[in-house]
DNA sequence: CTTAGGG
DNA sequence: CCCTAAG
C-alpha cells in the first residue's frame, strides 16, 4: 500500500540538443549572420538572439506525430504494465501529450540509450573517425547510470541489482556525460543519430581532455550515485559538466585523457555491453526508428555552406507551453516539490565586482567552471551551479574575407534535477514530472552566457571584434552557456532588457538538493559527498568566491502528481550516496525555494488592470484573466505582489527598489486599492448588518 | 483550492 | 516568496 520504492533521478542537467534547429533559423534568417559591420555585432544582441530562439521559438511549432511518437516509445519499453501505462498517459491531453511530443522524457533517453550502444558497435562506417573510439570511449558512467536507472525503471529491479550495476558502472565509469546527446533521436535514422552523439561526446570528451590538465578535478569521474534501501531506491543520474568552451568539432579520433580514462580504459566497451545485455536488451533490439520521431528533433545533417560537415546534429526544440491551462497549473501545484535553501555556488556572483573595463572576467577559470563548477559543487555536494553549461560544439565556420562569425551550437545543458519519483508511477508521470522540471527551467527564464578563451564575456555592449571574437578567432574559444534568469525572462531581451539580462546579476544556480525528506522517510540516506574530487574542485574553482554556502533557487516549479519532489539536486557520488548519512534531516534540506521573478512593468500593468476590473479579492480570477499562460505566477504570487505595488506605491520613490514601476501604474494601483478597499468595507457592513437583522 | 495575512 | 489558518 506504500510507494516502497522511489526512485530518484538526478539529472546533472541533461543535454538539450536544441540547437540545430535554432541555429538554422537563425541562419535562414540571417540573425547569426548578421553582418558585422562597422561596430559589429554586439555580444548582447547575439545572447538575445540565442535565448529569444530558444525560449521563444518552440511555441509555434506544431507537432502532429506526439501521440504516435509516445506508443512508439512505449513500444521499446516492453513492459506491458508500463505500456499500459503509457498509453494511459498518451490519453491525457495537452500538456502531457505535449510533453511526449517534446522528446524530453528520460524514458526515452535511457531506452535508447542501449540502442546507440549498439549501434555504435554495428556502425563501423559511421563517417566519423572520432566515432569509433570515443564513441566507446564515451561510453561514461553517465550512460551507465541511465542504463542502469532505465533498466531499474523498465523492468523493476530490485536495489540489489542496481547495487550491482552500480558497481559496474563505477568500474566503468569514465569521462564523458554526454550520453544525452545519444537520446536524440530522429525517426530517420540510428546512424545519424549515433554519429550525433558520438560527436557530441566526441567533443565533450575532447573538452575534457583538453581541460582536464587545467583542471583535473572537474573531469574527476563522477560515480554514479546510487542509493538503495528496501524503501526506496535513488539514483542520481548525471551527466558530465560539459565544458564551458566550446570546441571545436572534432574530426579525429580524440583521445580522452582524462583521469577517468585509466580507470575506465576498458570502459570502451564495455560500458556499454553490460548496460545493453543486461539492462534492456530488448530495447535495443527495437528499431531505433520508432523511438525517435520527434518533431522537435530535428538533424542537421547538412553540411554547412563552407563544406564542413555538420556532423547531424540534432536539435531539441525546447520550449515552454505558455498555454497550459490554469487548471493544469493548478494540478501542478499540487505536487509542489520543495525546495530548499540552497548554498550559493556564486561562481558569477561577483560578477559585477569583475566587470572589467574590457567587459571580460579576469577569473580564468570561472566560466569554464560553469560546468566545473557545477559538477565539482555537485560532487562535492555542496551545490549545482544552476548553470547550464554549455558547450558546444560550437564552432564556427569562417569564411575568408568574411567579417561574419557563424556560431554552431551543438547543445545546451539543462541544469541538473532531481526527480523523485515512486516505482509504481507511470512511465507517463515520469516523464511528465521531468517534462514540468525542465519546462520550469526553460520557461522559467533562462539567459545566456557567453564564455570566450575561457572568460565569461560580461559586457553586452562589446563588439564581437571588440571581445577577440572575430572570423579568425581560436574556435574553441567560444562557448554559450544557459544560466537561470534572476530576471523575469518573459520578455525578449531587448533593449530595455539589458540591464536585467546582464550577468551583472547573480546567477542564480540549481543546486542539487542532498537528501530530500523522503529519502529520510525511506530511510534511504544520501550521502553528501565530499569527495575530494568535489572537495578539490570547489576550491579550485571557486577560490575567489563562494565560499559561502549560498542559496539555490530552484528552478522547478512543479511536479507531476505522482512525483514527490523535484529540485535541482547536484550530483551525488555513488559513493558518498552510499554511505553517507544525510546532513539534516530538515525539511528544509529537501525544500527549495522558488526562484525570484520579478515582476516586469508589463505584467504589473496587466496586474493592474485585472484588479481594477476585478477587484483585490478574487486573485484566482485574476490569475486567470491576466496570468493565465504564466505558469509560474500563481495567484498568491499576485495578491502578494499587489500588495507590494500597494506599499510601493505609498512610499517615496527613493525609497522603492528594483526595477521602477511607472508612477501611472502606482497611482492607478493606489486609486483601485481604494476602491476596492471601499467596496470590501461596504460588502462587510452589509453582511453583518443583515446578520444582525436577523438575529 | 482560495483567501488573507503574517513572516 | 513562503507558510498557514480559515473558509
Amino acid at each position: 500500500m506504500v510507494l516502497q520504492k522511489r526512485l530518484d533521478y538526478g539529472f546533472n542537467g541533461y543535454q538539450v540538443p536544441p540547437i540545430p534547429r535554432a541555429t538554422r533559423s537563425l541562419r535562414r534568417r540571417g540573425i547569426i549572420r548578421r553582418k558585422a559591420d562597422g561596430n559589429g555585432t554586439c555580444p548582447f544582441d547575439l545572447l538575445a538572439t540565442v535565448a529569444g530562439k530558444l525560449l521563444g521559438e518552440g511555441e509555434s511549432s506544431p507537432d502532429s506525430t506526439g501521440s504516435v511518437r509516445g506508443k512508439e516509445q512505449g513500444a521499446i519499453v516492453k513492459d506491458e504494465k508500463v505500456k499500459e501505462a503509457e498509453d494511459r498517459s498518451l490519453k491525457e491531453k495537452s500538456y502531457t501529450e505535449g510533453c511526449y511530443e517534446r522528446g524530453f522524457f528520460i524514458s526515452e533517453l535511457v531506452s535508447q540509450a542501449p540502442v546507440v550502444n549498439r549501434s555504435l558497435s554495428e556502425l563501423p562506417h559511421v563517417q566519423n573517425d572520432t566515432i569509433s573510439r570515443p564513441a566507446s570511449a564515451s561510453m561514461s558512467s553517465d550512460c551507465s547510470e541511465k542504463l542502469l536507472s532505465a533498466k531499474q525503471f523498465v523492468n523493476g529491479e530490485s536495489s540489489e541489482e542496481h547495487e550491482n550495476f552500480s558497481s559496474k558502472t563505477e568500474r566503468e565509469a569514465s569521462g564523458c556525460g554526454v550520453f544525452s546527446s545519444c537520446t536524440l533521436d530522429t525517426e530517420n535514422d540510428k546512424q545519424m543519430k549515433i554519429e550525433l552523439s558520438n560527436k557530441a561526446k566526441v567533443s565533450t570528451d575532447k573538452g575534457a581532455a583538453i581541460s582536464s590538465s587545467k583542471f583535473p578535478d572537474v573531469w574527476d569521474k563522477k560515480p554514479p550515485t546510487l542509493v538503495t534501501s528496501d524503501e526506496s531506491v535513488k539514483l542520481s543520474l548525471s551527466t558530465y559538466p560539459a565544458p564551458c568552451r566550446s570546441f571545436p568539432m572534432i574530426r579525429n579520433a580524440v583521445k580522452l585523457a582524462n583521469k577517468d580514462d585509466d580507470e575506465n580504459s576498458g570502459c570502451t566497451q564495455p560500458s556499454t555491453p553490460n548496460k545493453a545485455s543486461g539492462a534492456a536488451p530488448r530495447v535495443r533490439d527495437r528499431p531505433i526508428k520508432k523511438l525517435l520521431a520527434s518533431k522537435y528533433w530535428e538533424e542537421n545533417l547538412k553540411s554547412d555552406d563552407e563544406g564542413h560537415a555538420n556532423s547531424g546534429a540534432k536539435t531539441m526544440h525546447v520550449y515552454y507551453n505558455r498555454n497550459i491551462g490554469y487548471k493544469h497549473q493548478r494540478s501542478q501545484r499540487d505536487f509542489p516539490f520543495k525546495k530548499r535553501k540552497l548554498f550559493k555556488c556564486g561562481s558569477f556572483s561577483n560578477s559585477e565586482g569583475e566587470m572589467s573595463t574590457d567587459g571580460i572576467s579576469s577569473s580564468p577559470t570561472n566560466d569554464l567552471h560553469g560546468n566545473a563548477s557545477g559538477s565539482s559543487k555537485a560532487s562535492s555536494g555542496g551545490c549545482t551551479a544552476a548553470g547550464t553549461s554549455v558547450f558546444n560544439g560550437g564552432r564556427e565556420f569562417l569564411r575568408p574575407g568574411d567579417s561574419h562569425v557563424k556560431f554552431r551550437i551543438k547543445s545546451f545543458k539543462v541544469p541538473e534535477l532531481f526527480v523523485d519519483i515512486p516505482e509504481n508511477a507511470t512511465i507517463g508521470s515520469l516523464k511528465r514530472t521531468v517534462m514540468e522540471a525542465v519546462t520550469a527551467i526553460l520557461g522559467g527564464g533562462l539567459r545566456i552566457g557567453v564564455v570566450f578563451q575561457g572568460k565569461k564575456v560580461r559586457d553586452d555592449n562589446k563588439t564581437l571584434l571588440q571581445t577577440g571574437i572575430s572570423h579568425d578567432y581560436k574556435l574553441d574559444a567560444l562557448g554559450f552557456s544557459l544560466e537561470p534568469n534572476p530576471v523575469q525572462t518573459s520578455q525578449p531581451l531587448g533593449q530595455d532588457c539589458r540591464s536585467c539580462v546582464l550577468p551583472y546579476e547573480t546567477p542564480q544556480r540549481l543546486t542539487r538538493c542532498p537528501s530530500p525528506s523522503t529519502a529520510v522517510h525511506s530511510g534511504i540516506q544520501q550521502g553528501r559527498s565530499d569527495d575530494h574530487t568535489g572537495t578539490s574542485l570547489s576550491n579550485f574553482l571557486e577560490s575567489d568566491h563562494e565560499s559561502a554556502p549560498s542559496p539555490h533557487y530552484a528552478a522547478l516549479e512543479k511536479i507531476s502528481a505522482n512525483s514527490r519532489a523535484l529540485v535541482p539536486l547536484t550530483a551525488v557520488n555513488a559513493e558518498a550516496l552510499s554511505a553517507v548519512p544525510l546532513r539534516k534531516p530538515k525539511r528544509s534540506e529537501a525544500t527549495q525555494r522558488r526562484i525570484r521573478r520579478p515582476f516586469s512593468v508589463s505584467e504589473v500593468e496587466a496586474l493592474v488592470q485585472a484588479v481594477e476590473k476585478l477587484g483585490t479579492g478574487r486573485w484566482r480570477d485574476v490569475k486567470l484573466r491576466a496570468f493565465d499562460n504564466a505558469k509560474h505566477r500563481t495567484y498568491v504570487d499576485l495578491k502578494d505582489k499587489w500588495k507590494t505595488l500597494v506599499h510601493t506605491a505609498r512610499i517615496s520613490p527613493q525609497q522603492r527598489r528594483g526595477e521602477p514601476v511607472p508612477q501611472e501604474l502606482l497611482d492607478r494601483v493606489l486609486t483601485a486599492h481604494a476602491y476596492w478597499s471601499q467596496q470590501q468595507a461596504k460588502q462587510q457592513m452589509k453582511q453583518p448588518s443583515e446578520t444582525y437583522l436577523l438575529l
